[in-house]
DNA sequence: GGAATATAATTAGGCTACCTAATTATTAGG
DNA sequence: CCTAATAATTAGGTAGCCTAATTATATTCC
């Protein structure tokens, strides 16, 4: 109570809300937001990894987001050329998403800046304190999750 | 290049983006917004330590969002009865924000169960560790600031 | 001292990134 | 084979921001 003044839950709270304002999540590249670009991201790593083709339900889950929001942001990419649906010969209801050759090369480039963006941060920090500070944000993310139940 | 498959850099992305959807800014209390409360409690904050009440433009600053964020959010403050505008009798084109008893009770009852949340967080880290996390997000937020420039 | 400029706040309108509820199409279970 | 479940979509809404334009007041400087 009288901890209300603990000076490192006022030191904490400071970092987290200037964390929030950090651009660390960028602004727009080549006419995209960031959620888009995070969509396009998810589709290439899921090309990269299966035989089949990401499902609008499987973007959902992976991003944490409702699919209505995941179907807004592909009719978005799909308009821009990026991205193709097909419907799944195994279960119709469900519908394939795909790269084209325009998305592909698109979301290779961001992904090349985004990545060494982020090699960058992780030389500033040092390897060591980079591993303590994700396990840190998981540890805070488990503590507040547990919270709410 | 080949560093695209750095696991540190893995873990350091997933952990932000995790982080990001932590509920640690929670949903609305007694009618009111994650955004409406901040303002009460800067509002709150500059009360106790000086002798005149705040300026929109003061608000504005210390949360780092623009004039006119501000002027909403305490439109809809005033309209609940929880604060009240007088003009600066030494500027005029200033507004000094109050906060009305109704607004005091509730931005205290909230301060409260606010500090103790953080109070827990703290607890369960550590205390070494959550110094250690807040330093480490400021590391962060200096990187990206000075990247951007 | 008065015109030009700067500053404080507000209004109007827009945008991103989400959400829920309802609807449509298809599949699976009793 | 009919009911219930599931996949995706459409429609509409919200929080939390923003910029540009406007209004009122203060300051500067010829």
């Amino acid at each position: 109570m009288a901890d209300r003044e603990n000076p490192t839950v006022q030191k904490l709270l400071r970092s987290f809300i200037q964390f929030r304002k950090t651009g660390w999540h960028d602004k727009k590249i080549n006419g995209y937001n960031p959620s888009e670009y995070k969509v396009l991201a998810v589709i290439y790593e899921g090309a990269n990894k299966k035989e089949l083709e990401m499902k609008v339900s499987e973007i959902s889950q992976i991003l944490e987001v409702t699919p209505p929001t995941v179907t807004q942001i592909i009719n978005n990419l799909d308009k821009g050329g990026l991205v193709e649906r097909t419907i799944d010969p195994e279960d119709r209801r469900a519908v394939r998403i795909k790269l084209t050759p325009k998305g592909k090369e698109l979301t290779e480039n961001a992904r090349k800046a985004f990545f060494e963006k982020y090699l960058g941060l992780v030389d500033y920090l040092g390897e060591e304190d980079s591993e303590k500070l994700a396990e840190l944000l998981n540890k805070v993310h488990k503590y507040f999750y547990e919270l709410k139940r």
